[in-house]
RNA sequence: GGUCCCGUAGCUCAACCGGAUAGAGCAACUGCCUUCUAAGCAGUAGGUUGUAGGUUCGAGUCCUACCGGGAUCGCCA
């Protein structure tokens, strides 16, 4: 169903219509000054202008109009021209009560078409770090209100497992080991089991990357051996396969305890064998060239304001790289999705690479011209100096750490709240870990996402003021009130309005109606900001009524219904919201 | 140097297509646990939205210049 907002806006742009004007005008929106109306209408200022009258008489013929409407409480003309709207109680009830339905009220825009989120994107080899986490805690709250918005979205992680870094890595190795069978061309099989471990890898990828950076004859070799990996050398390729399998399981561990799911587990490497004949096609239609030795797509325009370099898609050495299977990787996708849309969440700094790449795709028809290729570029995570995140000791702090830290102050903090006797160990634990990610999660998803933001490990790992704990302490609450109730069998069973309503009463009721636009707004927007900031001020305004109108003690019937029904529609909009947002509210905190 | 992004309360961030008195949280200060979870509630204080012009009935938002910060500009991802 159609949200209120949107039926405000019909009716104000029906209006408008009647009188002559752009009904485009009637666009309704929530009152910047609650303090004198529910909604209003700026339109009537805009017409003026074009109708080269006085705004408020437009607004009072608008207003006459829509005196006919049957769920206007009241109406008025401020300032200027500002057309102020109260909507009737029963009208509000009517819209938030559709958060009790199935879908909570929220259309089906999608209608089933298929679109693909690019994410995550860690890197085999390397340890997972808190800068993966925009990537990852965006990207899942983007894929999961596309599907609750009635599209097909489905999430691919997007691993790098092919570039400079592999050779960096596996270099590295033939180095220390050179007597490892992987590195002697006379043998053909390789042991099963990975001669290296997960821990191994956090020393040796770094160690490798920074020999790689002083020295320009280590970085050469590093760049051989990325190209003897592409070109199937087989005992790199055994190797390479152990680090993948090794990296994979901490990649999905970690994932898991952050509650991002993917459904495709494609890396740059599993395009690898539609390269080739990718290339050969872009030759034969004369879009790949050879320039300073290496094969490239030219990808500018006349009309550019900037220089937009060329798309490499085989270095001068021969290796392949992001670009090249970040396109066909595109190829792959068209292959088996027919995507409406393919969205990239990654680092704005990557925002020119990705210009480069749609210019290719499109240019080449890989992507059809109707397909939406859509950039999200996220901000840098800085620290508290402005400069880019790091540790104390100059490295990135690993996620696992983060999840930790915020973990044991979750268990420190139910320790103070002295609840800690009420759970088993289990349940402490899940509680704990709930909140601590509710904590992390919430600390990014409330800024939007082009913004550059400060890393505070205090803020993020903070339960207190705006912060996920606080939204999920709000359905906790919810949920052992009407535990209560049940038991005292006075459960909401009437939708009878009560005569007067206490201004929390309305204030949350009013709120209530609002879930839909704001849930598609993190479509419409790309930013999942919109719903985070709607379900932080919908735990306010709850908060707010649970300390100022007791329910169980309330004698009047229909008040202490309804008041329990604003229960109900609060915990199933923040239970949606934050399963939207990937956030998981636990029965009990 | 070219291109792009940013500058809002002491700190961290909001402000939907240009709308009315620029909002939150943290930190500070006052109150409130003998009633449904105080991870809370009620309140006080804190602002020339980097600067200077311009467009407009109206500018944090649009335009110009400047100041300050950041990103990026061919073989890393």
């Amino acid at each position: 169903m159609t949200s209120l907002l949107d039926d405000l806006t019909e009716t104000t742009g029906n209006a408008f219509e009647t009188l002559g004007l752009n009904r485009m005008l009637g666009a309704v929106r929530v009152s910047d000054r609650p303090d004198l109306a529910q909604f209003q209408c700026n339109g009537a200022m805009a017409a003026a202008k074009q109708a080269g009258k006085n705004p408020r008489e437009i607004a009072s013929d608008v207003v006459s109009e829509l005196q006919k409407s049957p769920f206007i409480d009241k109406l008025e003309i401020a300032g200027p021209g500002f057309i102020n709207i109260n909507v009737k109680a029963d009208t509000l009830y009517k819209y938030a009560i559709e958060s009790l339905s199935d879908n909570l009220g929220i259309d089906n825009i999608g209608q089933g078409a298929k679109v693909i989120f690019d994410y995550g994107g860690p890197n085999v080899a390397k340890a997972m770090h808190v800068g993966h986490l925009r990537s990852a805690i965006i990207g899942e709250a983007l894929k999961r209100a596309y599907n609750f918005a009635g599209y097909d979205a489905i999430g691919d992680i997007h691993l790098g497992d092919w570039g400079t870094q592999m050779g960096m890595v596996i270099s590295e190795l033939e180095n220390r080991h050179p007597d490892w069978p992987y590195f002697d061309d006379s043998i053909t099989e390789f042991p099963q089991e990975s001669p290296i471990t997960l821990r191994d890898l956090e020393e040796i990828y770094p160690a490798a990357s920074a020999a790689c950076k002083q020295d320009e004859q280590r970085l050469e070799q590093a760049r051989q051996a990325t190209v003897e990996l592409q070109n199937g050398r087989p005992g790199y390729r055994a190797l390479w396969k152990h680090m993948v399998e090794v990296s994979i399981e901490a990649i999905k561990a970690n994932y898991a305890r952050l509650n991002v799911h993917f459904e495709l587990w494609n890396g740059e490497a599993s395009v690898h064998n539609l390269i080739a004949p990718m290339v050969q096609d872009l030759k034969e239609k004369k879009l790949a060239v050879t320039s300073d030795g290496a094969l490239v797509m030219h990808v500018s325009k006349d009309s550019d304001s900037k220089e937009i370099p060329p798309l490499i898609l085989y270095k001068k050495d021969g290796a392949v790289m992001y670009g090249t299977t970040d396109l066909a990787t595109l190829l792959e996708r068209e292959k088996y999705f027919q995507p409406e849309k393919v969205t990239y969440v990654v680092d704005k700094r990557q925002n020119l690479h990705f210009e480069q790449v749609f210019r290719a795709a499109k240019a080449s028809k890989i992507t059809p011209e109707k397909t939406d290729l859509t950039f999200i570029g996220y901000g840098t995570m800085n620290g508290t100096d402005g400069k880019p995140f790091k540790t104390r000791e100059g490295g990135v702090m690993k996620l696992e750490d983060l999840i930790k830290i915020s973990h044991e102050k979750a268990l420190q903090k139910m320790n103070e709240a002295n609840i800690t006797g009420k759970f088993d160990e289990a349940q402490t634990n899940d509680i704990a870990h709930k909140v601590s990610i509710a904590a992390v999660k919430f600390a990014d998803l409330q800024n939007h996402p082009n913004s550059d933001y400060v890393f505070d490990l205090d803020r993020m790992t903070s339960f207190e003021g705006k912060t996920g704990p606080y939204l999920l302490y709000q359905a906790v609450r919810i949920n052992s009130l009407l535990e209560k109730a049940d038991q005292d069998d006075i459960t909401a069973h009437q939708d009878n309005l009560p005569e007067h309503l206490v201004s929390q009463e309305i204030d949350l009721l009013l709120h209530l109606t609002q879930f839909s636009e704001n849930t598609l707004g993190v479509v419409k927007n790309n930013s999942p900001h919109v719903l985070s900031d709607y379900l932080y001020k919908l735990a306010q305004n709850f908060s707010s009524f649970y300390s100022n109108c007791h329910i169980m003690s309330e004698e009047n019937d229909v008040t202490r219904q309804f008041r329990l029904k604003l229960c109900q529609m609060t915990r199933a909009q923040m239970v949606a919201g934050l399963n939207i947002l990937g956030i998981d509210v636990p029965e009990k905190m």
